[in-house]
DNA sequence: GATGAATGAGCATTCATTCAT
DNA sequence: GATGAATGAATGCTCATTCAT
C-alpha cells in the first residue's frame, strides 16, 4: 500500500483481482517446485498464462510476488494457529497437571498442524528469511503475533507454570516447537516423528510444569 | 578420465596451493560481505587478486568453492565442539544434579562458543544448506558427528539423566540449542541473550535432570 | 512444456517475423564473410541490429540460425533444379542421341545454374556438412530429392539410356556433377570451366548413352 | 622450415623427436574422435602426457599440429598411391580394351585402397579443407601430385584413350573417384559399395576407352 | 628442456524489466 | 488493460597461449 512504488497497480476490476491471483499461484507453485532464485518472471507469466508485461503490471518486481506469496501462505497457517490460541485462552483455565499437559500438547499440536502444507515452498521461504530482509521482518511480524498469543495463552494458565519469565519462556517454546517441527515436516529426520514429539513435549512439560 | 573436460586441477605446486587458499579466502569474505548468490566467480578472482582462468582452474563452479568455504568453516567450529565433548567423555563422571547443571551449562556453552565467528557468514550457510541438497548433506553429516558424541556424553552421565531415549533427547538437545544459539548470534533478538540462554539451560536441565 | 527453460519463440506478431528475417540475413552475410566458427552471436545481433537478447528469442542457439540460413539456401537452390527436373519429366520424351545428349546437358546445366549464389558461403555449409550430424542430414534429404528427380528423369527416358542401375546411376551423375561443380564455383580451378564441363558432358553422354 | 615462426623448436635429440611424435599421435586420435574444433591444446597434451607447456614447445599453435597430422595422413595415403601409379607407368604398356579396363580397375582401386584409413579423421581434414586456406593449399598440392600421376599414366596408356584433354580426364577421374569414395567410405551411403565402384568404373571405361 | 600454474580476452546464454502496439 | 517483442547488462565458463620455476 504505502510501500508500493509507482507503477504496479492494484486492481479493482474483477478480471484484474483474478489475473493477479492467477500471477501469484503460479508463482507459489513454481517457487515450491523450483525454488525462488531458480524461478524467472517469464515463467511465472507463462504458467500464470498472462503476458509477462501483465506480470510486471500487478508486481513491480519478482519479489514482491514473493511477498504475496508469503502473506498468503501466513494467512493459512499462523492465522490458523493464532486464531486456536486465542480461542482456547477465553476458554475454561485448567489448574491441575493433567491439564497442563494437554495445553501443552494442544499448543504443539497446533504447530504442528499448521504445518500440513507444501514443505518445499515453506523450505524455500526458511532460506529466504535468512537470506533477505524485507522476508525476514514479515517473518518477525508473524512470529511475534504467535508468541504474543502463546504468552497470553501461558499467562492465562499461571497458576499451573512454574517459570517466572513468561515472555523469553514463550519466545522458546515457539522457537524450539517449531525447529523441531520443521525437522520433522520439512527437513526430515531419521528419527520417527513421534518419537521426537515425545521428548519434545516432555521436555516443555518439565519445564513449564515441573515435575508433576 | 580421457574424455576429461577442462576439469579443476587439484594444485601440486606451492604456487597453486596458495592460490587455491587465495580464492577460498575471497570467496568466504565475499560471501560474507553480500551473500552467495550476490557473489560470483568474477568478483571472487579479482578479490583473490587473480584471474578468472585461476579460479576456474581450481574449481568448476562457484558452488565448489561454497562446498570449500563451510568445509573449511565446521574445520573451525563444529571440531572443536566435537574435541571438547570427546575430552569431557573421558574426563571424570558426576553423579550429583550440580554437576549435571554443569555439564548441561557445559554442552551448550560449547555450542554457543563454536558461534564466535562471523555470523553473516553463518547466516548464508543456513540459508544454503536449505536450498541445497549438497550442502544440506554436508550439515547433516557435521549435524550427525556432534550429535553422536552428545548421545556418549548423555551415556557416561546415564545414573543422571532421567530420559529413556537418549539419542533422541540428544538430537533434541542439539537443534534445540543450535536454534536458540543461532536466534541469538546469527539472526539477533530483542531479547538478551543471557535471559535466553538461562531458560534454555533450565529446560534442559529439567529435562535431562529432572527435578533436582 | 511446464518445464519450458528460455526456449526460442517463433514469432506471432508482425514485427517478429521481421526481426526473425533480419537475423537471419544478418548470419547468412556473416557466416559467407567469416565463416560459421568465426561469427559470433553477439555479431549476428549487431549486425541484424536487434539485442542479443533478441537473438536468443528466436534462436536457441548459433547452430540453429544455420540450419534456418541452409534451409533458405536449399529452398534457393535445389528447389529450383527440382522444379526444373520435374517439369521436364513431363515434357515431350526424346528417343534420339542428340536429344538423349540435350537432356544431359540440361541437366548438368540445372545443377550449374543453381549454383549461382554466394560461393563463400556454399563452402561453408560443404564444411557443415562434414562437422554436423544435424546439417548433414538436411543435405542428405535435398540431395535425396534431387536424385528422385534425376532417376525419374532417367526413367522417362529409359529408352535412350544404356545403363541398367538407374538408381545408382542417378547417384553417380548427381555426385559427380555436384563435385565438379563446386570445384569450379566454389573451390576454383586452374582449369577452364568450359574444359571441364565439356569433359564432364562427355564422360556422361559415353555412360548413359553410349557412342551414339 | 622456412615458415617456422620463431619459438616452436626443432627438436633434434632422440628425447625431443619421440615427445613430438606423441604429441602428434594424441592429437591424431582426438581430432578423429572429436573434431578439431572441439579439441583443446590440454586435452592434446595430457593425452600425450606431457605438459602443456611442452606442447607449446613444439607447435606454435594448434593448427601446427593439424598440418603435421595432415602431412603425416598423406605421406601414408597419397604417397602409396603416387608409387603404385608411378610403378604402373613405367610397367607393361597394353593396348587393347581389356587391358585398358584393367587400367581402369587399377587406378580406381589403388584410391579406395588409399582411404584404408580412419575415416573420421579423413571427415575432419576434408572439412578443414574447406575451412583453412592453408590445409586447402596442403591438400592441393597433394591432389596435383596425384593427378600428374594419372596423366602419366594415361599418356603411357595414350594409344588406348579416346579423350583428348587428357590433363582434365585425369582431373575429372581422380576428383570424380575421390568423391564417390569419400562416399562409400567416409560419409557412407545406402548404396552397396560394389554397386557404386561397379558404376563408376564403367563410367570411367566408357569415357576413357570408349564402346569397346 | 620440461612442467603446470596463470592469464584474460572471448563467447554463449540468461533474464529482469521496459516498451511499442 | 493486455500482449509479447525487445532490451542489454550481467555472468558463467572456456581455452589458446604465456610464464615462472
Amino acid at each position: 500500500m504505502s510501500e508500493q512504488k509507482y507503477k504496479a497497480r492494484n486492481p479493482v476490476q474483477k478480471r484484474g483481482i483474478e489475473t493477479k491471483k492467477k500471477i501469484i499461484e503460479a508463482a507459489e507453485a513454481l517457487f515450491a517446485e523450483k525454488g525462488y532464485h531458480k524461478t524467472n518472471a517469464l515463467e511465472i507469466a507463462a504458467r500464470a498464462d498472462v503476458a509477462t508485461g501483465s506480470f510486471y503490471g500487478y508486481f513491480n518486481n519478482k519479489k514482491e510476488v514473493l511477498v504475496e506469496v508469503i502473506r498468503n501462505f501466513y494467512a493459512h497457517t499462523s492465522e490458523k494457529v493464532l486464531n486456536r490460541y486465542q480461542a482456547q485462552v477465553h476458554g475454561t483455565t485448567a489448574d491441575n497437571y493433567r491439564e497442563g499437559k494437554k495445553l501443552i500438547h494442544f499448543m504443539i499440536e497446533a504447530l504442528y498442524t499448521a504445518h500440513e502444507v507444501n514443505p518445499s515452498l515453506h523450505r524455500e521461504f526458511l532460506a529466504m528469511i535468512l537470506l533477505d530482509k524485507e522476508i525476514e521482518s514479515i517473518n518477525r511480524e508473524e512470529e511475534q503475533k504467535v508468541i504474543s498469543a502463546m504468552t497470553s495463552l501461558l499467562n492465562a494458565y499461571s497458576g499451573l507454570i512454574r517459570v517466572k519469565d513468561v515472555e523469553a519462556a514463550a519466545f522458546l517454546l515457539y522457537r524450539v516447537s517449531e525447529e523441531i517441527i520443521h525437522r520433522i515436516r520439512i527437513l526430515g529426520t531419521d528419527f520417527d516423528s513421534r518419537r521426537l514429539i515425545t521428548e519434545l513435549e516432555d521436555m516443555i512439560c518439565r519445564y513449564l510444569l515441573g515435575e508433576g
